[in-house]
DNA sequence: GTTGAGCGTT
């Protein structure tokens, strides 16, 4: 004789009722079947008023002592490691991958006055909408500013309608447009390394950790020491890297972009080694070693 | 101490 148990994604929900089997377990394929991704039940035992979890052998899932009367929870993978609005900043930004067109890019602001900071770009700019980033490009040793700089909007909209007219800026004329490096650079992605370029130095490998956490487990970081301005990550998947390749992000207040991992000027490092057809340069022979045990793979994938 | 088309420390 089979029982019903009630099921539910999340405690708010309404259960589904789910078949046990004969012997008075529930599979947890059956579970599955309702709830793509559970990986466990649990639930409310009504003395402790804690939560409680299902025992689970060899798919099967054995009822409490008191058996199956109370509403069970589906258990998901990483439920608790994640804050709530992480998670939903998470779909955000893949609902928003989906629709790349929609996506506002980093704008670049060129004829700036020599005296305007930071501040003022960032105050000129918000009058329109939401501004995610704000930089005036500086000379590194003087501080002085080379008449540039950089924004970001949070909505499309407003990009728009910033990039549709000219602007004044502490007096003087500006024009905003799309950067010429935000062109689609190589597509291809053979691991999960990818390129993280305009880094400054302020930012960690925590920081690198923490803010790429969010989209997929890190297997590395890699900061070149001393400071070049660039970092690699290593995803555990290469989807995900893939997915976050020539995007802009904005890590501790500064726009760094995520390339592929790949070397921009082919270089011929393995000329001469025979390959049939002159040896393209490609992954297959990154890992081959040179004399002394040293990649030839200048990025050491 | 300057400047005025351009593009962000691979």
């Amino acid at each position: 004789m089979s029982y019903f148990v009630q099921v539910t994604g999340d405690e708010n929900e309404e259960p589904i009722e789910i078949p046990t089997e004969s012997d008075g377990t529930l599979l947890l394929s059956s579970v599955e079947a309702q709830f793509p991704g559970a990986t466990g039940l649990k639930y409310r035992h009504p003395a402790s008023r804690g939560l409680r979890g299902v025992r689970l052998h060899e798919g099967c899932l054995h009822p409490p002592d008191e058996g199956w009367k109370f509403v069970f929870v589906c258990s998901f993978p990483k439920e608790n490691k994640r804050k709530s609005d992480d998670t939903l900043e998470n779909s955000m930004s893949k609902t928003q991958r989906m629709e790349k067109k929609l996506q506002c890019s980093d704008l670049v602001v060129l004829g700036l006055p020599w005296t305007t900071t930071e501040k003022e770009l960032r105050a000129y700019f918000s009058t329109f909408g939401e501004l995610l980033m704000a930089q005036v490009k500086k000379d590194p040793k003087t501080g002085k500013s080379k008449g540039f700089g950089f924004i970001k909007f949070a909505d499309y909209e407003t990009q728009l309608r910033v990039l549709g007219q000219r602007h004044m800026v502490d007096g003087r004329h500006c024009d905003v447009r799309i950067p010429n490096s935000h062109g689609e650079a190589g597509t291809r992605q053979f691991n999960g390394k990818v390129f993280i370029g305009r880094l400054t130095e302020d930012i960690s490998h925590e920081d690198l950790r923490t803010y790429f956490g969010k989209y997929g487990e890190i297997t590395d970081v890699y900061i070149p020491k001393p400071f070049r301005g660039f970092a690699f990550i290593t995803f555990l998947s290469p989807e995900v890297a893939q997915a976050l390749c020539d995007e802009d992000h904005i890590v501790k207040g500064t726009s760094v972009h995520i390339s592929n991992a790949t070397p921009k000027g082919s270089n011929q490092q393995n000329q001469g080694r025979g390959g049939p057809g002159g040896g393209q340069g490609g992954p297959d022979n990154w890992n081959q070693q040179g004399p002394g045990g040293q990649n030839m793979n200048p990025l050491n994938m």
